[in-house]
DNA sequence: TCGTCCGCTTGACATTTATCAAGTGAGCCT
DNA sequence: AGGCTCACTTGATAAATGTCAAGCGGACGA
């Protein structure tokens, strides 16, 4: 692997601060590879042969069951995903498949569990790691069990507007997808779209605009315990 | 604290390979207390004090947005919980509340995070639980997301079944905490065992008898991807 | 034993959400 | 430019779920 893409990785926080020959050690049996739009990755109930880490590009973390299919995540750069079926060595709970053209480095999971139990370091970023998606999920089941699909729309939009930095800005992913991770249809996410203009959520494709933020605020309701993913 | 309780501390899989005297040094601060049922322990978005063990009795944790509640897991003996919060030093993201008599342990949560930084089997632990958590609520907001009340009804009823190990068993909660962790309504779950009758589900007030385990197994289609909480 | 309380159930109805089918429109290839 | 594709939208309808109000029945205390 290049020494950039190294350094890249190197970056990320789970990997910063840990000993330098435990670092090379782990990027030995590790590679980056480029895939195209829409390539699987893995499925749901693979064992976990590699940690993955998104260097470029983006992907998508859905499940099935029954004929049914639900996106759960997009993993963007730089961010690692399935960690914690490579530290318990347990089968994935997601599939992975990209959403653009993507480069992943790939890193053996049997050496990923073989350094975090020797370098202290490490195992002190998996647990922050860990924590961190672990209160993710759980800000996830709240907004699910907690709000209506109106309600979490009006939430994401917030959100979105906050990541923006504007009260305009585009939808980061195909609507279709967006139903699928609010965990509704297309249908209903056009007509919630459509239930949210009264509040000041002006929708031209891709492109939204909050034009009354204090008035669809004062519905979304929104709440850093289900809605700052940061903390 | 006593010895007998710190024993009982000690045989959790989370404290049983660290260091003896850093196992000393968490015991220092802590204490057990023991609660009447109903009783407040936590409310979300309060800063993490303490790591709470359940020694005997039952926790529920639940969660509020909005005027409404739902139940998001039950504690049980002997385990631990809101160990993310502590670990990240972040407000909790659910309230706790004792369903019955109960025993726990308070560990200065302060004490969690210097001692994890020092042990590293402590540490590892840490890891394996954390994964552990994110594990489960992955696989609880897909029983959300794929499957309808009555499907996950049907499942839990499964899960149950396998955890008495019996087709005969009572329910471990009120239907209306029951109902609330599904993610419906009382009258909604009432209807639903109702609704499981043809399948071969009998319900006399808080007894459960499967009388038909393949038809209901045919319709529940279990996964373990979803259902294995072990996994 | 008789009330009373409270959780559960039931029925009627409203709301939310999904499904199915048909249309619209932007992007794209030829 | 024409015509195709494909996501999205829209409308009609059905199914799932929630709400409200009333009733039932076991548990418990007086």
């Amino acid at each position: 692997m290049s020494e950039s893409y190294k350094e890249e990785i190197r970056n990320l926080t789970l990997f910063a601060n840990m000993d330098e020959t435990n670092f090379r050690a782990l990027m030995r049996g590790a590679y980056v590879q480029n895939f195209p739009p829409r390539i699987d990755l893995i499925r749901e109930n693979e064992p976990p042969d590699f940690l993955h880490v998104v260097l470029s590009g983006s992907v998508d973390l859905f499940s099935a069951w029954n004929g049914r299919e639900t996106s759960m995540a997009t993993v963007r750069p730089v961010s690692t995903f399935i960690l914690a079926a490579c530290v318990r060595n347990l089968p994935y709970l997601m599939s992975a498949r990209t959403l653009e053209k993507s480069r992943i480095a790939l890193i053996p999971s049997q050496d990923v569990r073989a350094v975090f139990a020797e370098d202290s370091a490490f195992a002190q970023a998996i647990v922050a790691e860990l924590a961190q998606c672990y209160r993710a999920v759980v800000k996830n089941t709240k907004d699910l069990k907690l709000r209506t699909s109106l309600e979490r729309l009006a939430n994401y939009l917030l959100r979105q507007k906050e990541r923006a930095g504007s009260l305009e800005f585009d939808l980061t992913m195909e609507k279709r997808r967006l139903a699928s991770f609010l965990g509704m249809t297309p249908e209903n996410l056009s007509r919630a779209f459509k239930g949210l203009e009264p509040y000041g959520v002006k929708v031209a494709q891709n492109h939204i605009v909050i034009t009354d933020l204090e008035d669809l605020t004062r519905y979304a309701k929104p709440n850093p315990l289900i809605d700052d993913y940061s903390a």
